[in-house]
DNA sequence: CAGGATCCCGCGGGATACTG
DNA sequence: CAGTATCCCGCGGGATCCTG
């Protein structure tokens, strides 16, 4: 993608945002209640301490989750997800059952 | 993530769907109308042609898209993505806008 | 428990050239 | 135009060990 892109289109961003193997997880377990990394760990199984790490420190960054005393909680944009991951459980409840995995 | 996840999360099979480079921008296209391959390619810019046929092959697998007459179109199941694809329009186009890119 | 530091490997995906 | 075929490289991310 170039980077222009991202100033004109806002699914770009989106994108970028949410196209790895693990921020979609990270942030469906954060939307329901504020964790701490071993909890997280925990819940996403398979999940390097390495690269949870890093995906936590990038969602800081863009300003999406914020670390609370040891505890990762959204921030009130971070919140604003809440619809995005609604839709997708929505989608994923009822469809891609035997395609996916 | 591991295999099992997917029969039990509905969001790990949306996130198996939609977490590489150039999804989520080949299906924002093609929610908004059939394309056709070269359409598809000067829209999204610089992907090469390569993955571009990669990830529609992947598509038409998944029971998202199908192809016809030299036109991708998304299928009854795959047009379901809308909502989601709307709800991340709405937040790229208010957040996002100085940190990604 | 909550990470940081290294080391290393696979594969996602770009570039390029070719075909019906 | 609509792909297919190779070749190749970067980096996303796993494994492992170490620290406060």
């Amino acid at each position: 993608m170039k980077k222009t892109i991202y100033q004109s289109c806002p699914i770009a961003r989106v994108a970028m945002l949410l196209s790895d193997r693990w921020t979609m997880m990270i942030l469906r377990d954060l939307v329901r209640k504020p964790m701490r990394f071993n909890e997280l760990g925990e819940s996403l199984e398979t999940i390097s301490t390495r690269t949870l790490t890093v995906k936590l420190k990038r969602l800081e960054t863009l300003g999406v989750i914020r670390k609370k005393d040891a505890c990762y909680t959204m921030t009130a944009t971070g919140r604003k997800i809440g619809p995005i991951m609604n839709e997708m459980e929505k989608y994923g409840r009822k469809y891609l059952l035997k395609n996916v995995g």
